[in-house]
DNA sequence: TTGTTTGTTCAATATATTTTGAACAAAATA
DNA sequence: TATTTTGTTCAAAATATATTGAACAAACAA
C-alpha cells in the first residue's frame, strides 16, 4: 500500500517533497525494514531515499523530503555511515557534506551481520559460562537434586549454543 | 554480572522469590533474548524462569516469583503456548493450570523461525513487488532517465531478495 | 580577527511499547 | 441455584525509545 513517509496511509504527502510514489514506497520498506532489525524508523527512511536518488543528497535536502529534524539527520547518517550503508560524497562547489547509499547491499547486509549477531552470539556464549558459574557459587542454596537437574538443563544451553556458533560460519558464506 | 528479575543490578532480589542465584540469572538471561528477539522482556523471564524449574509452576506462582502481574503472566504465558516453547500440564489435585518449559530448544528455536522469518521474508517479496507495480505508475512523473535508473536499482534489490530466499531453506536445514 | 555556514549534542518532548489491575467471564464447588 | 476460584481483557499508567530543536562547536570566509 503506498505511503508518504510518517503520513498516515489514506493522507497524501504534505506538500514540499513531492517525490514519485515509487521513492515513497521505498522510504517506507526502508523504515520498516530497519524497524524489523531494532533500528530507529527515520534511519532506514534515509537509506531508502538515498538508494533511489540519481544525486548525492544533502543533510538539509535529506531532512526537507522525509520532514525529520537535522538532528535526526545527523544522527541517522551517523548510524548509516558507521554500518557502511552510506558514503559522504564532495559535490563540487558545494561546503555541505553530500550522502549516498552504498547500492552493494548484499555485501552491506553481511558486514552488518558480522557486526551485529557475531557480537551478540559472543555476548551470550559469554553469559551463559557466567551461569554456569554462578550455578557453583549457588550450590549450597540447594538440594545435590536441584542442583543435578540445573546442571543438566544448562549443559543442554550450552550445546544448542555450540550448535548455532557451528552453523553461523555457513550462513556468512552463503551470504556472501 | 548477577541480577534479580526487574531490580536494578545492585540491589538485591526484593522479598518474597528466594530463587537460587543461577535461576536469576537465567532469568535475566531469557529476558535479555526475548528483548533482541523483539519480545517483551516478560516473556523471556516466564521461559527462563521454568526452564529450571524441577516442577510446573502455576500462575501466581510465575507472577510472584517474578513480580509480575496476573495479567502480565496471562499474556506471557498465551504468547509462550502459541509459539510452542511452553505447555500447559495437568497438576494432580491442582485446579489452577500449570506450565512447564520444552526443553527441546533447539526445535523450538527452528519452529520460531518458521513463524516469523519465513512470513517475513513473505512480506518483504509482496512490498518489493508492490514498489516495482508503482514505478510504473509513477512513469509520467519522472524522466526516462530517473525511470531507468530507479528500474535497475529495484533490479539489484530482486535479486538480493533472490538470493536470501535461496539461502534460508538452507538454514533451516542446519538449524534443524 | 569577526561573522557566517555547517554539523553535533543532548535535555526536553513526543511516540511507541509494555505492564498493571480492576472489571469481566468462565468454570468448578457446594 | 449462589459462591468461590481461576483466567482473560483492555483502558490507563508506567516505561522505553525516538525525535526535536536550541545551544554549542568546528570549519571556513572575509
Amino acid at each position: 500500500m503506498p505511503m508518504a513517509a510518517h503520513s498516515p496511509a489514506t493522507t497524501p504527502n504534505s506538500g514540499t517533497s513531492n517525490l514519485p510514489l515509487v521513492r515513497l514506497e521505498l522510504i517506507d520498506v526502508g523504515g520498516r525494514f530497519a524497524q524489523s532489525a531494532g533500528f530507529p524508523r527515520s534511519v532506514g527512511e534515509i537509506y531508502g531515499l538515498l538508494y533511489l536518488s540519481a544525486k548525492p543528497l544533502s543533510a538539509p535536502e535529506i531532512g526537507e523530503a522525509l520532514s525529520i529534524s537535522k538532528g535526526s539527520v545527523s544522527t541517522g547518517t551517523r548510524q548509516l555511515l558507521a554500518l557502511g550503508f552510506i558514503r559522504k560524497v564532495w559535490v563540487q562547489s558545494e561546503r555541505k557534506d553530500h550522502f549516498e547509499a552504498v547500492l552493494e547491499l548484499g555485501d552491506m547486509l553481511s558486514s552488518a551481520y558480522d557486526r551485529i549477531f557475531k557480537v551478540r552470539a559472543q555476548n551470550a556464549e559469554r553469559r551463559l559460562d557466567a551461569v554456569q558459574d554462578s550455578l557453583e557459587l549457588s550450590r549450597k542454596e540447594m538440594t545435590p537434586e536441584e542442583h543435578a537437574l540445573i546442571q543438566e538443563r544448562l549443559e543442554r544451553l550450552a550445546k544448542i549454543q555450540k550448535r548455532a556458533k557451528q552453523f553461523l560460519p555457513l550462513i556468512e558464506r552463503l551470504i556472501r
